[in-house]
DNA sequence: CTCTGTGAAACACTTCACAGCG
DNA sequence: CGCTGTGAAGTGTTTCACAGAG
């Protein structure tokens, strides 16, 4: 038997966070959906229908409580405690990450990075430490980080993919410019420079 | 009138790139539906109807040629000759994306970066000219560039767009962890990881 | 009277399944 | 016979439009 109580759309799941956002800049208590509408660039009724998801709680004539609407998100996406990051790969990419201010603000965690390259280990890098890549699948399995970031060579990214999601790591961010299969039950979002400047080639002119 | 001849799905257009890649990883001349669906992680029913779109010239029986393939899609994705980027914003990202080798290796290739700093202006970063933001519009408008990244600050990432579609650039890829509408006929692609994060943290447990 | 929540219609995209070409 | 190309069916998502709550 299926699980279908709370089958939320993947797209609505993809907006969700502009309307976080929406929420955390105004300073009104209270907002409608044509204003959030306006804010994150979408329809109005694509605002209703995403939020009615939630099992919703506006106020008719009035609009959406802001703090309880953000609170509702924020606890949807499971953002109510702290989410622990961790990094593979300590390149160039995986450094910058690392050092990313912008992770805290936003209830992330880094939690350390894992490098193949045994003179990196034991380092630490913007005050995360570098581990051996030997001891991802162990780490993961144990449950010390939530989500997984790639930020290694396109060629590993595949085995490395396959580890973590052995180890039952659900969540991954790819960096690497690699297409890689997601098992199922695993949620694997590819982000890569030359396929966005492809796609936006073919709607230029 | 609307043009309707060829509209492409803008999910096939999503997908191209990666059949692209796979057509360049691989070294046998043919290649059928099926087996570009293994390595790009997809239908192979799905595969056939993308490629129906481009006027199709597979071979029944035998699959499709792949140099024939390669030059039909990078055709329709505009990608016959070099393709330029500008680079809005000379921070830490601008920075390290002018010195990303992998522009060259898919034919695009950098102009030059704009910032605001007049103390950047005039300066190169990897090899790249920083020109002061006042002559984007304007350059935009000369047609010296396709494509602009943004990797500024959110809160001038909306001018930024509104300044670079009056001059009639159509295609923008947005850094800035801002949500700018898009307006009509200009193509905005944004990526932002607190964004990633927060959608992967809903599919995570 | 305003603004939500939602059936129902419209639209977009994917998958099935098979006719028919080479 | 193998594999493409595509009608037709299926599924997912957006938009319309309005009943009804506050």
């Amino acid at each position: 038997m299926e699980e279908m109580e709370r089958a939320i759309p993947r797209a609505t799941v993809g907006r969700l966070p502009r309307y976080l956002r929406c929420l955390e800049e105004t300073d009104r208590s209270t907002i409608s959906s044509s204003e959030i509408a306006t804010a994150a660039g979408v329809e109005s009724a694509q605002v209703r229908r995403d939020l009615s998801y939630l099992g919703s709680i506006g106020t008719r004539g009035v609009g959406y409580d802001v703090s309880r609407l953000r609170a509702q998100i924020s606890l949807l996406l499971g953002l109510a405690g702290p989410v622990r990051v961790a990094i593979i790969g300590a390149g160039n990419l995986g450094q910058a990450l690392a050092g990313y201010a912008g992770f805290g603000a936003a209830g992330f965690e880094v939690v350390g990075l894992y490098d193949k390259d045994l003179r990196k280990v034991g380092r630490t890098v913007h005050g995360q430490p570098v581990h051996p890549i030997d001891r991802l699948e162990a780490d993961a399995g144990a449950g010390l980080f939530e989500i997984a970031i790639i930020a290694t060579p396109a060629e590993v990214a595949a085995g490395i993919v396959a580890k973590l999601s052995n180890a039952g790591v659900r969540s991954i961010l790819n960096f690497a410019p690699a297409t890689v299969k997601a098992p199922s039950g695993v949620e694997v979002r590819t982000v890569d420079l030359s396929t966005e400047l492809q796609i936006l080639s073919f709607y230029r002119r």
